[in-house]
DNA sequence: GTGCCTGTTACCTC
DNA sequence: AGAGGTAACAGGCA
């Protein structure tokens, strides 16, 4: 579920909230042992007591930084983080409740429970990451330098998070749609022209995604909404993913497994 | 009920 | 190196 653009849209309303930077976690209850990664299950009770000091995130990882760790969560497929209030009730798939000083909780629920909470002294762990699709660091000339090394179809190496992080599955099918560019096509074989154009157009695709605070599909709970339990309106803006017609051409779009992921791509603007 | 699908990724084998 | 399968899990859908 979460990619990049609704991690960052949840960071971004954690931090607009003013209820968690600068306050204090007082208690947390980890309700299922299975979302708290293995390494940290001996570590978590540190949390207790200390001070939020900034939210950030990297690729699809959101990462809180208390006075000397780090709680890092990657939200997986249907992971949400929600704040509530005191006297909030449980719900169903709820599995770790944080209590800050000022009477707000931070609620983690996860309907398929995979997503992950570590707690960490660094962030070297992420350091296996490419880089963020949203930071000053995503530069053309290392983006090009990728494509051009490695022998793999563009989807796969644009999923690929140890080669660049923060696109997932419908954003990928749109940044390709956008770029007309053909999922299966070799990396290495695109121009120096149609890289720029991809790399324009990973931007421009987040960036409108940002715009509409993410993409819910479907209707369900499951579905990502952002801290309030609110979904995003970018599932309304989608141009290929899960479409049945190419909105430039009209011709019927191709839906196919790759690697196991289903792909929605145009035939005929989307180039081989 | 049955079988297949799903926004992620770690881990395994070929 | 790269590709493909499976697993973690729950629920929606035909």
């Amino acid at each position: 579920m979460p990619e990049i653009v609704e991690v960052e849209t949840i960071k971004n309303d954690l931090i607009r909230s003013n209820k968690i930077l600068g306050h204090k976690i007082v208690n947390s209850t980890i309700l299922s042992k299975s979302i708290v990664d293995k390494s940290a299950f001996k570590d978590f009770h540190k949390i207790k007591n200390k001070t939020i000091k900034r939210i950030d995130r990297i690729g699809k990882y959101l990462i809180f930084e208390l006075d000397d760790l780090f709680m890092i969560v990657h939200l997986k497929m249907t992971g949400h983080i929600f704040l509530k209030d005191k006297n909030y009730e449980l719900q169903k798939h709820d599995h770790l409740v944080i209590n800050l000083d000022n009477g707000k909780e931070l609620v983690y629920n996860d309907t398929r429970k995979f997503g992950k909470f570590y707690v960490k002294k660094d962030l070297s762990f992420l350091d296996v990451l490419g880089v963020d699709v949203l930071s000053k660091e995503f530069k053309f000339q290392d983006f090009y330098e990728i494509l051009k090394t490695k022998r793999k179809k563009i989807k796969t190496l644009l999923m690929d998070q140890r080669l660049v992080a923060g696109l997932g599955n419908i954003y990928v099918d749109e940044v390709l749609f956008h770029a007309k560019i053909h999922p299966l096509k070799q990396a290495l074989s695109l121009t120096c022209l149609e890289a720029k154009k991809l790399y324009l157009s990973i931007i421009a695709v987040i960036k409108k995604a940002l715009k509409y605070r993410g993409t819910s599909l479907g209707k369900n709970k499951s579905n990502y909404s952002s801290i309030y339990e609110d979904f995003g309106f970018n599932q309304n803006h989608l141009l290929v993913h899960g479409k049945d017609k190419c909105p430039k051409c009209r011709r019927k779009v191709v839906k196919l497994k790759i690697n196991g992921r289903t792909s929605y791509f145009c035939r005929h603007c989307q180039i081989a």
